[in-house]
DNA sequence: AACCCAGACAACCGCCCCTCC
DNA sequence: CGGAGGGGCGGTTGTCTGGGT
């Protein structure tokens, strides 16, 4: 269609957001919502194009969003949502509250991609990435997590969700101090959260879906989205991944 | 102590799809 | 019905950091 790019790039700042720009986006989202990110920025006041500042909220300053490290259990329904779905990463995103595409597609490629090579090479070691690191802080220049809540409202939830440190469906948040050593062992997450989740990808493909999600893996009709599904579904047993569901 | 390298992740880019006019 | 605009998505890149040498 020959359009133009998304954002004049004269004048437009790029990079790293700082805390005072997330502020300002918080604030202005707040108070007016997005309900269009394209002349958001110029009302907020921000040198960003809108959909920096759209992919900043959806990626980081959300109030849901959940940070800290992937539970085994979260790495396991990613590793075989990806295998019914392929790089469909928001889909995969909707069955796993309070995480996002991008985060999600970043653990694929660093870790989780690396981790089923191991094993599909024949090494069988669960572990392919020794060297992984613990989550690291928010770089400087940003802001941290733990600085957003000044301007937004905590309510319950958030409070779970915007602490720097990963926290779980059951759990109390951790306290910052020990956020990063929170490992998967040190979750306790309800089994009925996992039922539900994984449920949804193999019973009814579209009752756990966001609106946008009613389309089939090849984007067609979800009513070819359910044959795709079977089909994914039939793959994906014949491969004896869903011993792990079952037991679930 | 300094340097190098690989991992982690935030952010950007370009394309596609949907909706509105 | 077709075009334009906006949002969303997936792929890719850039930068920072921690670990190893």
């Amino acid at each position: 269609m020959g359009r133009a790019p998304c954002c004049e790039k004269m004048g437009l700042k790029r990079g790293p957001w700082t805390a005072e720009e997330d502020r300002t986006l918080v604030a202005h989202i707040e108070q007016h919502g997005h309900s269009n990110w394209r002349a958001l920025p110029k009302q907020a006041g921000l040198l960003r194009c809108g959909k920096s500042c759209r992919l900043r909220w959806i990626n980081y300053l959300r109030p849901d969003i959940k940070r800290g490290n992937f539970t085994r259990e979260e790495e396991d329904a990613i590793i075989q949502l990806h295998a019914m779905l392929g790089n469909r990463w928001s889909t995969i995103a909707a069955r796993l509250p309070g995480r996002t595409d991008n985060e999600i597609k970043n653990v694929w490629h660093t870790h989780l991609k690396k981790r089923l090579e191991s094993k599909q090479s024949g090494g069988g070691q669960a572990q392919a990435a020794p060297k992984r690191r613990a989550k690291k802080a928010p770089v400087a220049v940003t802001v941290s997590r733990t600085e957003v809540p000044t301007s937004v409202p905590v309510s319950p939830e958030q409070s779970l969700s915007t602490s720097s440190g990963a926290s779980g469906y059951s759990m109390e948040a951790p306290s910052l101090e020990n956020a990063d050593s929170v490992t998967s062992e040190e979750f306790q997450i309800d089994d009925s959260f996992w039922a539900e989740t994984l449920a949804m990808t193999v019973d009814s493909p579209r009752s756990g879906m966001e609106s946008g999600d009613c389309l089939g893996v090849d984007g067609s009709s979800p009513s070819s989205s359910n044959a795709d599904m079977d089909f994914w579904v039939k793959l994906f047993m014949q491969a004896g991944d869903m011993q792990n569901l079952s037991q679930i």
